[in-house]
DNA sequence: GCGGCGCCGATATAGTATATCGTCGCCGGA
DNA sequence: TCCGGCGACGATATACTATATCGGCGCCGC
C-alpha cells in the first residue's frame, strides 16, 4: 500500500473510467459506515471528480447550477448546500482539501484515513497525491525530537509534473 | 545552520528582546537589499511579532487602526495597506504566510531563503519553525522518483507544543 | 524642472466560508 | 397510530480574506 508512485494522470488515461471508480469507492464507503450519500453531495463528489485538478468551492457551486439550469430544475442552490456537501465529503476522506488553493480534489486512496499530502502541478493544475513512507518518518521523526505531538500533517509541494517539465524553469 | 531544535518560546522566554531581535534582523536584511522598512511595514512586522502566534491581516489591520487612535492619527488604514506591507514582508523573507490558516507570522530565521515549514500547537496556537534536514531530503527524494520538479513546498503539522501536551488527546 | 518610480490613500469589488433558522421526511419508540 | 428526535436541506444574511484600480505625492536622477 505504501510508497506507490503518484498518479498524474497518463496520456492514455480513461478519466471516466478513473471518476467511476472514485464513485463506486465512496459508494462503498458511506454503505460500510451507514453514510448517505445524497443527490447533492453525490453531484458534488461527481464533479470533484471531472479532473484532477483541485476546484473552488463557488466553481463547484456554479457547476451544480449550470447543471440544474440545463435540466431546467428549480432554484438555485446556495453557497451552503456545497460547503454541506464537501464537509460530508471531507468528513468521510472521500475528497481533500488544498490549503495552499483553497480549493478540492477527490481522494484517491481506497484505503482508510491517511493524511492529504499533495504533489500540484504549476503548470496543468493537476494534483497527485503522495504515498511516501519516507515523508511520514521524517515528519514523525522532526515532530519526536521536538517533543512536539503530531495530530495532522499537511504537506502540499508545488512544481511541475513529469509531464509538464519541458519547458520548466531551471533552478 | 541545519537541524536546530523548534523554538516554542521557552517558559521564561524573554519576549521583547525576541521581537527586538526580529525587528534588528529586519532592518539589517532591508539595508543590504536597499529596500525601505517604511513605517507601516515596520509596524507590521512589529504587529505580527507581537506574539509567536500567526495573526490574520484583518487582526493585523484592527491593530493598527487601534494604535492609530489611541495616539489621535489620522483616518484609519483600508485593507490594501496591510496587504501590501505583508506582500513586502513576505517577499523579503522577514515574516511567513501559514496556509492553513490565512494567517502570517514572523520568520525566525536570520539566513537566507529558506522554506515555510512549521509545527502548529493546537491549543495555544503558536507556531515554531521547522528546521530539520531530514524532511527536505525527503521531500526532494519524494520528488526525484516521481518525476516532479519540485519548486516550493508547504509544511504544517499541527498538534501540541512541548508545553501544551498534558492533557493531549491520546491516539 | 521634469520624468519616472515607489509608496501610499481611497474606493470598489472579488472570492471564500459560516451562522442561523425554519421545514420536511424518515425512523424508532410509546 | 402518533409523536418526538434527528439528519438533511432551503433560504437569508453576514463574516472573513484578498485584490483591482486609480490618483496623488515625494524623492531621486537627469
Amino acid at each position: 500500500m505504501s510508497d506507490s508512485l503518484p498518479v498524474f494522470p497518463e496520456p492514455g488515461h480513461d478519466h471516466d473510467a478513473c471518476a467511476a471508480a472514485a464513485l463506486a469507492r465512496a459508494e462503498a464507503r458511506c454503505a460500510e459506515r451507514g453514510a448517505r450519500l445524497t443527490p447533492i453531495r453525490r453531484q458534488v463528489l461527481e464533479i470533484v471528480w471531472e479532473s484532477h485538478a483541485p476546484l473552488g468551492a463557488y466553481d463547484i457551486l456554479a457547476r451544480v447550477n449550470a447543471a440544474a439550469r440545463r435540466t431546467g430544475d428549480a432554484r438555485e442552490k446556495a453557497p451552503p448546500a456545497v460547503y454541506r456537501a464537501l464537509k460530508f465529503l471531507l468528513d468521510h476522506g472521500l475528497v481533500h482539501r488544498v490549503e495552499s488553493e483553497n480549493a478540492y480534489v477527490g481522494c484517491g486512496a481506497s484505503g482508510g484515513p491517511h493524511a492529504a499530502w499533495f504533489f500540484i502541478c504549476e503548470r496543468c493544475k493537476n494534483a497527485a497525491e503522495i504515498d511516501d513512507g519516507r515523508i511520514g518518518g521524517a515528519l514523525r521523526e522532526s515532530a519526536r525530537r521536538a517533543g512536539f505531538a503530531l495530530e495532522s500533517s499537511i504537506v502540499e509541494l508545488r512544481g511541475r509534473c513529469p509531464r509538464c517539465r519541458d519547458g520548466r524553469i531551471r533552478a
